[in-house]
DNA sequence: TAAGATTGACAAATCAATCTTT
DNA sequence: AAAGATTGATTTGTCAATCTTA
């Protein structure tokens, strides 16, 4: 049999989840295609960010770790507060903190209150580098790119209902 | 300061694109609270499921590859026509099949036409432990479990607004 | 030339174990 | 004990290069 074209992956999708709703009838598959979804879209929006971020010398995780900072603004994070926000072990943050900070972009200084903490702070340097690379998502990025395509209020309807099931999944988080 | 315990993601991500607004007013951030929903919620559910996967003896990597094997049914697939469905690259693919069919999951057939390429096919035990995994997702996932507490519209709505983002990013990807 | 498949070098995640400090 | 941080072993992805066949 010759390999069928691909269908594209929203129906590629339904045909896996009626397939198991044929295979087991008592299993609720509901949840099969936007999983599946969240999977590889998430997948491929963190491969073309990655893409960008090389551009800038920085790795996607490069990015996130740079971003989080640069939100928290005046406030002080430790690398576990990090790991938290970026839903990673402390274990992943480790190396990239040591990279980061030999490449000038972030500064380690001893918190005073605990001996076994550090606070982690963002360059002048680290900062003009994160908003150069974001702007540059913002421009290029294939996500930012497709999503003003949808209409105004699948828009405003997918942005609030990942932030709903992002909030159960954060809850669900144990580091 | 005394780190300030994390808002949840949606509240957390809405802080970073106000921040980003106003740091860089010329910058479209409408895409920036959905785009991190994908990557670190997406990265959430994969990890959950890799876990149990592994009850089974298998990673989140090999049931991808066996459940869109089991999805194609008496289909015949090659590693490539695999590679495209799961937006990964041949690279990535080539040492995980020759692992699963270590394992007798499933079979490498020369193909016929072609003698450059192989026609992978499932194995009933491959089968077997495929749908066994993918019972439990259903049963036990995180992701099947909160995915249920949404309201029928919000259910249906992201069901589709993924289905046409990941439609798009598929015509973007080029292995 | 291009397509299917594979290999090697590298990056980034997990878990488990360890060290220091609370 | 428990928390913050780090290191080592393992897995899986990328890209670049290579080999065989179309």
């Amino acid at each position: 049999m010759a390999p069928r074209k691909p269908l594209n992956p929203a129906a590629e999708a339904d045909v896996g989840r009626d397939f198991y709703a044929g295979v087991a009838p008592d299993l609720d598959v509901g949840f099969f295609s936007p999983m599946w979804h969240l999977i590889s879209l998430g997948h491929l929006v963190a491969t073309d960010l990655d893409r960008i971020a090389r551009r800038h010398g920085l790795s996607i995780a490069d990015l996130l770790v740079l971003g989080a900072m640069r939100i928290a603004g005046p406030e002080r994070l430790r690398a576990t507060d990090l790991a938290l926000r970026l839903h990673i072990t402390n274990a992943a943050l480790s190396p990239r903190i040591a990279r980061l900070a030999r490449a000038k972009l972030l500064e380690r200084v001893p918190t005073a209150a605990d001996k076994r903490a550090h606070d982690l702070v963002l360059t002048e340097e680290g900062a003009v580098k994160t908003d150069a690379a974001i702007a540059e998502v913002s421009r290029t990025g294939q996500f930012a790119r497709n999503f003003v395509k949808l209409s105004d209020a699948d828009r405003a309807g997918i942005a609030r209902t990942l932030g709903l099931l992002h909030d159960m999944a954060d809850r669900d988080f144990v580091p």
